[in-house]
DNA sequence: GGCATATTCAACCGATCGGTTGACGATTGC
DNA sequence: GCAATCGTCAACCGATCGGTTGAATATGCC
């Protein structure tokens, strides 16, 4: 539950699960809603879904035979933490943080 | 140079290249001197600075016959932008910063 | 010139990664 | 009961990872 800040950074390595964690951002999903967009077996997208378990960033709980999918991002935090003890000691600047979200978060699909 | 989220993410995934990154942050340093406390060849060390530079995380410079490494922090802005574009899109609280450097910082090497 | 120092290169190794496919176990609905 | 749906498991694949070793390439020093 307490992921190590290994496991925390390799899950965010792979743009299939940043993408994730950005589509739960929205609301909590079915495995099989996960992977509708993506372009891979509904298996790859389970071993996505359980490495982002693993790291603590969501969580899953079957109700029925669907299993729903929880964004966690406050497992985010620690990773966050060790961030910021680089650069200046001082939170991420608002206007950098909106320009950002514009260029990086929109444009991830083709980022790569 | 602006080298994508992947790179930056994966980089950051291994103990060893964050303690690098820790060790950079008092002050510039040359390869020996960057693998002096590891337990590993230099060539291993080498190799996890060239990953550092392809994510920008830092700079190489070659003086004579040693070559120099320095911290990018810039280079952490786009991945610390895109983790706070979840959670409640607030900076992290300084009260739980410290306490985090306490804890994960000063214990990274037996921290997995 | 010749030796020591600093760093990388190249080849290799076992382990892990990201993906596939096909079979399997639960659960639901008719 | 039975067929369809949801999701995982297991085996496999090629590619990449993190490490080693030994040779090669600069550069500095006397």
């Amino acid at each position: 539950m307490a992921a190590s800040l290994d496991t925390v950074f390799a899950a965010l390595a792979d743009p299939t699960r940043r993408e994730i964690l950005r589509m739960l951002l929205e609301d909590d999903m079915a495995v099989t809603d996960v992977a509708h967009p993506f372009q891979m077996s509904l298996a790859a997208i389970s071993k996505h879904l359980a490495i982002l378990a693993a790291a603590g960033l969501i969580t899953q709980e079957k109700r029925g035979r669907v299993k729903w999918c929880k964004l966690e991002p406050d497992a985010l935090k620690p990773a966050s933490v060790w961030m910021q003890s680089f650069g200046q000691f001082e939170p991420v600047n608002l206007d950098d943080f909106e320009a950002f979200l514009e260029r990086e978060l929109g444009t991830e699909r083709d980022a790569d």
